[in-house]
DNA sequence: ATTATAGATCAAAATATTTTGATGTATCAA
DNA sequence: TTGATACATCAAAATATTTTGATCTATAAT
């Protein structure tokens, strides 16, 4: 579970990366950049089953790409920013040092 | 499998980010940032075994995350840098366009 | 030609993830 | 205080992924 953003290890990022591994959980991802979503909203617009979206949104919870927010009996769900840019950040860290020298075995 | 970068499809992003949601695939990723890698060179750094290390390329590669050279009897693989800008641009979009309005349901 | 090395591939077994349907809890309205 | 709604949780079943060990192919050195 992601707790400080400031410390990044592979395994965070490991947690959160299995969070887009999903094509349903993609799909549910996607409608959170509109905003926030409850599970009634996905419920409406995916046709996935209410245990199946609880599911995967917990799963996207505890890898801390998402923050919950409760208003009387809804559950409103919205991307953490700060988790996307960590992400962005690893993903620009790959890219940076990834230069072609060559290593061993010859 | 990943073909055309501009034309960037939802099964590519899946795809590719299931590239990054397992901890090994993760470590052998984390190698190659150093440049390119053969199957021996992650044999002798990770203790993982041949076959094991060839399957998770295997999807690495079938994800269009890697690229591969072969020069005698090694391969040498490597990230393939369009493939992270990619990643690096959905990713944006989500921050981008993530407000924080509120739906339906009341 | 024979042997050794690098790595791909395969089928079976081991594991993990996902889905389903049922049940539980909290909130709210009548 | 009863009933309805929103969602979480659970155990079992369905599916998918990963690991293992064996075998296969290609390259290269002797």
């Amino acid at each position: 579970m992601l707790k400080n953003i400031s410390k990044v290890k592979k395994e965070d990022i490991s947690e959160l990366m299995v969070s887009f591994s999903d094509p349903f959980r993609l799909e549910i991802i996607d409608l959170m950049m509109e905003g926030e979503v409850c599970v009634c909203d996905i419920m409406k617009l995916t046709k996935l089953s209410q245990s199946r979206i609880s599911y995967h949104i917990k799963i996207l919870k505890e890898a801390g790409l998402i923050s919950d927010r409760q208003e009387g009996r809804w559950v409103y769900y919205s991307l953490k920013k700060e988790a996307l840019f960590l992400i962005k950040e690893w993903i620009t860290s790959l890219t940076d040092y990834s230069s072609n020298k060559k290593r061993c075995c010859e």
